[in-house]
DNA sequence: ACAAAATACATAGCATTACTAGGTATTTTG
DNA sequence: CAAAATACCTAGTAATGCTATGTATTTTGT
């Protein structure tokens, strides 16, 4: 009885788990700076959003890394904003060299969801 | 002149390469297993495949260590086929195993899809 | 009133995985 | 007969999400 349940543990979880895992490092980026397109998000936020949206649980240690990253790489901007009560939220926004590369990445996107489609048949 | 030809190189490589390095790393076992599905290949004929699919350029460094990956965690098995003339091919093929785990990896994708459609529009 | 949870930022070290660079061997092509 | 293509492989590197941890404030539950 133990053996198949750690069957089914193994089949449903393991594997399928690490994939995903996976597939967050090629498409968090890309998902971010389509939630930063045309609205600001603090750090909080964004991982909300981004788990309203996509059903991904992004960890803080996750994000504010890569948003640092994202920064370096110019493609995303912040500024601290006081808040009248509490702890002053860092906001994000897309710069222009962001908003050309999201472009880029929407044009690669679908030209692999089509390809993915073609196989997937 | 110089600056702005390195300028234009920055913008349109740099950053975009690596994200599509990632992707990779998110879609190359999902994408195996689907040209895997109902077909063996051998190695070389599968970055072939690749290619002529997803215009991705697989290395062969990239594969072998992958597909050796895969067979470790149950989802493909192998076989030598001898040639007649020629060096020896090794044929992949999905297990049970590996069947069940892509019907999971296409769930996940279509969702996945949808998500950021939503996003993207 | 006080503990717990949520909010909000951040870093260090780990695990995973595609890539670079190298190696071996055979067959085909120019 | 050299070069390219075919066909396999490994070692080490780079990139990046995750775990665990830390700090501080505000809100919520009892």
């Amino acid at each position: 009885m133990l053996c198949i349940l750690l069957y089914i543990y193994l089949m449903n979880e393991t594997f399928v788990t690490n994939w995903k895992s996976q597939v967050k490092k090629g498409t968090l980026t890309f998902i971010i700076l389509n939630i930063l397109k045309g609205h600001e998000y603090y750090g909080y936020e964004l991982i909300e959003q981004i788990k309203q949206h996509t059903d991904m649980d992004i960890a803080e240690g996750t994000l504010y890394p890569l948003m640092n990253r994202l920064k370096t790489e110019n493609l995303v901007d912040s500024k601290w904003v006081e808040q009248e009560t509490g702890i002053p939220r860092k906001y994000y926004c897309l710069t222009p060299v962001g908003i050309k590369t999201l472009a880029q990445m929407n044009a690669y996107w679908k030209n692999l969801e089509s390809s993915i489609h073609k196989i997937i048949k």
